[in-house]
DNA sequence: TATGAATGAGACTTCATTCAT
DNA sequence: CATGAATGAAGTCTCATTCAT
């Protein structure tokens, strides 16, 4: 069992230890550009965490899923929660930027323009990529603080930004009368969370139906604070 | 996984809290019964579990934090996941059983009943193991499909029967004119499972007052379910 | 290849993928208690060190060498430097004991002295784990800082003490008259230091005879310091 | 740091730490033929070989110091152990052939010889890559049998054949009585290579002196060897 | 020829699980 | 029953080497 311990004047490990593989390499993946493999990456990550959370998921899937060799992740993301950080920045902003914009143009009603952020998050989000960031979010977020903090100032704060200046809106143009939306922004939001969590746990044997009720939602909503035409 | 039926005692007091008598010292084992050992290494595992997850939490921290070998956690728990289950399974029913109750024989006003459960909920769940637990559930439920359908069975389906039960009660004193409290159940507790959601991500920096946003959310609730005096 | 991306509603892959393991395990080795397993690893751990180097060690040889499993390593060192740490802590303060014994008691001559420490280093050093210690040091002390500090600390300002003493001994009794040896201690330790790295490079083809070397350096050394028969 | 956020295809670090110098780089190789890129390489290599040791050193390292890529590593040597052995292969020629010259035509004392091979080894070897060259065979020798061979063959042989030289000089000028330094040159060495590895273990928190160190040696030595002045 | 992104074997280390005491 | 040292599979990350460009 063990090596005699003479001195042998035996090759270097380092060496010797690669002069065994004889085989042919496999063929290198052809042509990617650098974005486009780092796109693969992130989708394949948010699958595998998506799966298995992000202490659960194994990097070795992530780069199977992604179709490359484990090494080429580490010259996209510096380690595993770098890729989960990717993971954020990247899915995320783009819906809120559009959210915002559509607030910021909408002509019609308070109404309608909820109406309209409905149809966007039902689109944008349910069903795609993001809502799987969301619940990612949601359940590895205690154990990230910085990332936790990151996705705070970057989503949730703008988020609830949009629902504050939608609820002023409403308050300015004589739509509703009640401030809590102001002041209590997450309110609003609150279905949509549930929703994303619901369909996330429950969804197999009970699905919600999150266009149903986030437009009860916006009803209750609308009428509690102090909903009138005009 | 099914859990023995029948109904628990709330909070059993313990059969016999070591009645008086001779206490046979063993050289041995401390003064601690099965049962008591087990309760411990659930409290342990609840803690663990919390902070860092189903995969991210070690046996080895649950075992010393219970204050036991890790090899005794084998005696109580075939592996790592039947103590998951086993913490899920075990502090549920104790909170529901009180709301239950609690509405069942409330003498009052809706709103005065929901201000109750409100209580009820603030003061029993957040900052409670229940707190934790359900923040576990959301983070793992996805992971454990069937744990998660027990969650649905045993928790939340009877906390949306007992929402259910205070809108329908509502509706039959005349005092909300809306059913979608009754068709939505999942909108009346959205905003406190966001508020706990909320906390353990953001509280460090960013707290939110889980008391004035619930008051928040049933002065919005009723109204919009047509509150009206009585 | 890939799985497919769905939600499958798959057992956690912490726990199937032991699961898979059906064999029987390895016998576990039979009872050695703490210090001898202790001692064991240090033995295979100077043996790996030194055949490939700090760097180049595999901690899996390491285990093979003392017949332990590779995590047992870590239930005796915190890490691979801890072992390297714990090799310098264990061989080389019992050799440099001896000698300041030796001197503290010898009744001799100086050049008897001498004879006695050349005995010593001969026997205790060369061609025993000490040896390979000490190229070792040689090797990778430049770099590991702490470790060249505490070596210098606990082995190589003893060792010059040493040195000195013996060299005021023989001043005091008159036998030598030159105090460089007092001043550059250095000086007479020199050679034995090269026997060690000469044989461990050389050693193979061009063996240099320590003993005799040594005698040269000490006639050498001592008519060198003004040595006088008494 | 304030990349601007165009679209610029973005500057290899490589390249832009290459910058240093001010003027703009053409696209392709540098103005380097294959002999000069060689010695950078190698220069590189003795720099970080000599920081990390073999199995420690990073070809990454290399390759940046050397101000090439990593690829083009491997069109001058076939692989790690190749560029190692390049490294001691080369640089080795220069400081021995002055030393031979010098004793060859030297016209005046053995002592006066001995002083100016002092002057030419502490300005010549200390502090240059000469002197790292040592330590890092002194170091990996034992791991490169054929590499320690030849640095036997190559330097050290004809190192001590030259102290042979000087010592026989002596002895047949009549300077000197024994012929010890002619049977172990060695001795006569061994100072100065303790001197080496001396500084580079513990030259941070206590330097040796070389000079102060070899010219005591020189003493010591000619006194020992019966040096009398003529 | 030079490049450097890609590769993948293999390193150190962790930790769920087992079993002799 | 309880213990905790031991196990070894599996994880993350590194880096020598290759090869399409």
């Amino acid at each position: 069992m063990a090596r005699p311990s003479g001195r042998q004047p035996d090759i270097p490990a380092q060496v010797s230890r690669r002069a065994a593989g004889v085989e042919p390499r496999r063929r290198r993946a052809p042509a990617m550009d650098k974005a486009e493999r780092r796109r693969a990456i992130l989708a394949a990550a948010l699958t595998v965490f998506s799966d298995h959370g992000f202490a659960g998921a194994r990097l070795d899937d992530v780069a199977r899923h992604a179709g490359v060799a484990k090494g080429t992740l580490y010259l996209h993301f510096a380690d595993k929660e770098a890729l989960f950080r990717g993971l954020v920045e990247q899915d995320i902003a783009p819906v809120l930027a559009d959210a915002d914009a559509v607030v910021g143009l909408f002509p019609g009603s308070t109404r309608d323009l909820i109406d309209r952020l409905i149809v966007l998050i039902t689109q944008r989000v349910m069903g795609t990529p993001a809502e799987a960031l969301v619940r990612l979010m949601i359940a590895e977020g205690p154990r990230f603080p910085e990332l936790a903090a990151f996705y705070h100032r970057e989503v949730v704060s703008r988020g609830l930004a949009i629902v504050r200046k939608i609820a002023q809106r409403g308050l300015d143009r004589g739509e509703i009368t009640s401030d809590l939306a102001v002041r209590f922004p997450q309110l609003v939001i609150s279905p949509a969370i549930v929703a994303v969590i619901w369909n996330g746990m429950f969804g197999a044997f009970d699905p919600l139906d999150a266009k149903a009720f986030l437009a009860a939602h916006r009803d209750l909503l609308l009428r509690g604070l102090g909903w009138r035409d005009m």
